[in-house]
DNA sequence: CGGAGCATGTGGTCGGACCACAGAGCCGGC
DNA sequence: GCCGGCTCTGTGGTCCGACCACATGCTCCG
């Protein structure tokens, strides 16, 4: 039984650059840390030109497996990294911007993501993060705190959640898809009629589910969060999203 | 309150260049389906040279919102799309490769992700993708079949199941998860005492899956894929995920 | 001994040139 | 008149060589 054809990989040079280095990644033979040869010596050991090689490692820099800084010394060079969150983040914004997903499907991923962050967290976070968790709810508690204030604030609240979940990974895509709503709620909490009062409501939540997990209550937090965000979302609309509307 | 200390960030060209394509995106300029002018003359509009422009578009390319076709005719040039699906894959293997991730977190988030995804397909999946589903239960069933392609429509299992759940983003980042841990998986396949059992083993549960997912029985289904996927990931060791294993 | 200045090496950028490819249009044979 | 081949043109892809900015390390002079 033969498989369907796949489409014959017109290999532009770049991306076999590319697949070399990812094959030495895969391999074990490039680790967080390691460095690469200088461009001007790594370009003709493949046998490419250095611009080839350069587009490559911007490849691997959007992902965010790699860095690049001039100088010398031993900070200099293209080293391999580890920091997913900036690279996903912006494909889940341009994508969300662009249509490939709705914002019911944001939404629901959220629910779902957040139910794990929030039950974890209540399983095994640290106390260090709790507490740091509770000054941005009482950051958020602040009197006369401004809508975009507020929204970084709750930004970093769930996403410190996330992280302190102990899943790197649900981590990492709870902070991508709640970043790829920030100009929505930003949009909506600005629209909202009594913004004080809708400020006190968020806040009463949050402090809630921080006791929550605080008592290791899971379940109860993951719907309590579940409610948190399906009230919130349902004040949002689609549309541009830039953060630069006239 | 001032808030932390911002890292000045030091714009590279191409860094400008992709930041004034990504406005135009979120300001809804540029749609999917759209078409960039020819390098040659976006980039002196731009300021840049073609190397820069380039560079930027070799991101974009990347994250998946745009792809480039030389030659002429209506399909040439820079056009935006929408394909986030190999961007998001390829940026989960490389950090899973890289030890971003660990075994445990990428389990978890698969039986979050999955159990949402069954949740969903037993709601509102369309037939035909049912009947494409029993199609690749049915091909897994073949007597004498190889772990390789038992992993491939494995996969296409899965991948099929969380895109007729109806979200896009759950999808996305199902097949990105499952793709990520496929070198593991067909490891641990080709480490099985028993392949053929096994085998059996596991497509009793795909049928069942599918079963639930055509009655409507969402959480059944759900807890049976979340045994499924647990009991898979427990023959997973961690370790070089390269294809090229000597 | 110390500080100023130079040498060196790194990525970042630029401009120009050429290549490969695919459509568009022309031209000639039929 | 029609069709096939040819050429022209515009697109991205690649390469080369040069220069710039910057941070480090070294040297040389006070």
């Amino acid at each position: 039984m033969p498989v369907e054809w796949q489409p014959v990989q017109q290999s532009r040079t770049h991306e076999l650059v590319l697949r070399s280095i990812e094959e030495r990644v895969f391999a074990g033979e490039l680790r967080a840390g390691d460095r690469l040869p200088p461009e001007r010596e790594l370009a003709p050991v493949l046998g490419v030109s250095r611009s080839a090689l350069r587009e490559a490692l911007r490849v691997l820099e959007t992902i965010g497996v790699l860095v690049a800084q001039p100088g010398r010394g031993p900070d200099a060079g293209a080293r391999i990294v580890r920091n997913p969150d900036d690279a996903l983040g912006r494909l889940l914004r341009l994508h969300f911007a662009l249509g490939s997903y709705s914002l019911h499907d944001v939404l629901e991923a959220r629910v779902v993501l957040e139910r794990s962050s929030f039950e974890g967290a209540a399983c095994h976070a640290p106390d260090e993060d709790l507490d740091e968790a509770e000054e941005l709810v009482a950051g958020m508690a602040e009197p006369g705190i401004g809508v975009s204030a507020f929204n970084d604030l709750d930004t970093r609240f769930h996403v410190l959640i996330a992280r302190s979940s102990g899943n790197a990974l649900t981590s990492t895509l709870t902070s991508a898809v709640r970043e790829s709503v920030r100009p929505l709620v930003l949009r909506a909490l600005e629209a909202a009629d009594d913004w004080p009062a809708t400020a006190r409501a968020l806040n009463a939540e949050h402090r809630t589910l921080l006791t929550l997990v605080r008592e290791g209550s899971g379940p109860e937090a993951a719907d309590l969060v579940e409610w948190h965000i399906r009230g919130l979302h349902g004040t949002l609309v689609e549309g541009p999203t830039g953060p630069a509307a006239p």
